[in-house]
DNA sequence: AATTGTATATCAATCGATTGATTGATTGCT
DNA sequence: AGCAATCAATCAATCGATTGATATACAATT
């Protein structure tokens, strides 16, 4: 994934990959049945860790009042960002779940559609909306999730620039709090309430 | 740029890139001395082009009053949002430059900061000041205008998911007003006035 | 306890195809 | 004739995939 992630699919070849896992080219073949295989099975497992990252928190009722929405979604925020930011391997697995999602033709999109993205984008749709009050599924609160996950993503994606524009020597807690901090004054702006 | 954007620099073959420019292999050695060459070339296309669409709205006095700078910053959302659903070689582009900011060791990531980050995050964070009155070059302010431009790339590059989710069949004029009514909200309420 | 059978897994070596780059010849225009 | 540009052809290098050989581990048999 690190491989895929860096420079996109056709940048990794499998020799780097087999170099980097300390194997031989061959295993590729053999237990994922090609370089497609591995694709996909970076795909199932990148899926499934960010689902544990943005997964629903304990303790959340089917119907969350207003203020408890709130607070779910401020910890939903702290969560991702740290993850986004400080987590090793997040760098590597946003870039490549990103080089997916960019083009169209990607035979894993589908796959990394409904397992990652549909499922967390519709649950942060149904708190968004408890905690405005808005339809869960209209088409507003629908961008308004998407905008508040497009800021978290662009901090990783475009961590290079942002690191030389802020003139950080690091990208770990230290920034991750920072950042956090401006996203959940967002977050809390964009829901209504101006409280940041 | 198109070729480099779709896939990525390693994915985009000079065979195919002359052949969709109608000419010979050769003409790219020729003219851009390989394919590095053209790569620098991109990069140069581009951030002539995006600084164009980014580019401060002319009669903007050096220190606008607070009204004046929340509605250049509102056209200037507009006129953004706008370039990247409608024109047409805007998906390009955009990915285009994502994928070098997003590799640290891209030889065009230097060229891409001073000529084309730096100076519209710059004039943005000076709009933000004088929207807010927070310092300029502060680092929240910064942050804020990070995480604006960001929601602005995300709806480009994470396109093919946008479209699924919100069920709509194309991404262009009608998209980009929804997107755009969206984003102005968020602007609106991040700068701190909530008259939506 | 020793041996054999079998499935799992990794290895070096090699396959044809494709990569970016280069060459010398050719074209079109002044 | 002279220059700029494009062309087909070819180069070594690298690509993903495949091959047959080999190493390991565990169950069954002697």
């Amino acid at each position: 994934m690190q491989q895929f992630g860096r420079g996109g699919f056709e940048a990794a070849s499998t020799r780097a990959i087999a170099a980097q896992a300390g194997t031989n080219i061959s295993s590729i073949a053999y237990h994922f049945g090609g370089k497609d295989g591995l694709r996909i099975a970076c795909a199932d497992a990148v899926a499934e860790r960010i689902a544990q990252v943005a997964r629903p928190l304990p303790g959340l009722q089917d119907r969350p009042d207003l203020l408890h929405a709130r607070l779910v979604l401020r910890r939903l925020v702290r969560r991702i960002v740290t993850f986004m930011i400080v987590s090793p391997g997040a760098s590597d697995a946003v870039a490549f779940v990103l080089r997916e999602l960019a083009q169209p033709d990607s035979p894993v999109l589908d796959r990394l559609y409904t397992t990652l993205v549909e499922p967390r984008h519709r649950a942060l749709c149904a708190l968004w909306s408890a905690a405005t009050g808005e339809p869960a599924e209209s088409e507003d609160v629908k961008l308004a999730v998407f905008s508040l996950v497009g800021q978290a993503v662009y901090f990783r994606v475009a961590a290079p620039i942002v690191r030389r524009r802020m003139g950080w020597r690091h990208y770990a807690r230290a920034e991750a709090r920072a950042i956090t901090r401006r996203m959940l004054t967002n977050l809390d702006r964009m829901i209504g309430g101006g409280d940041g």
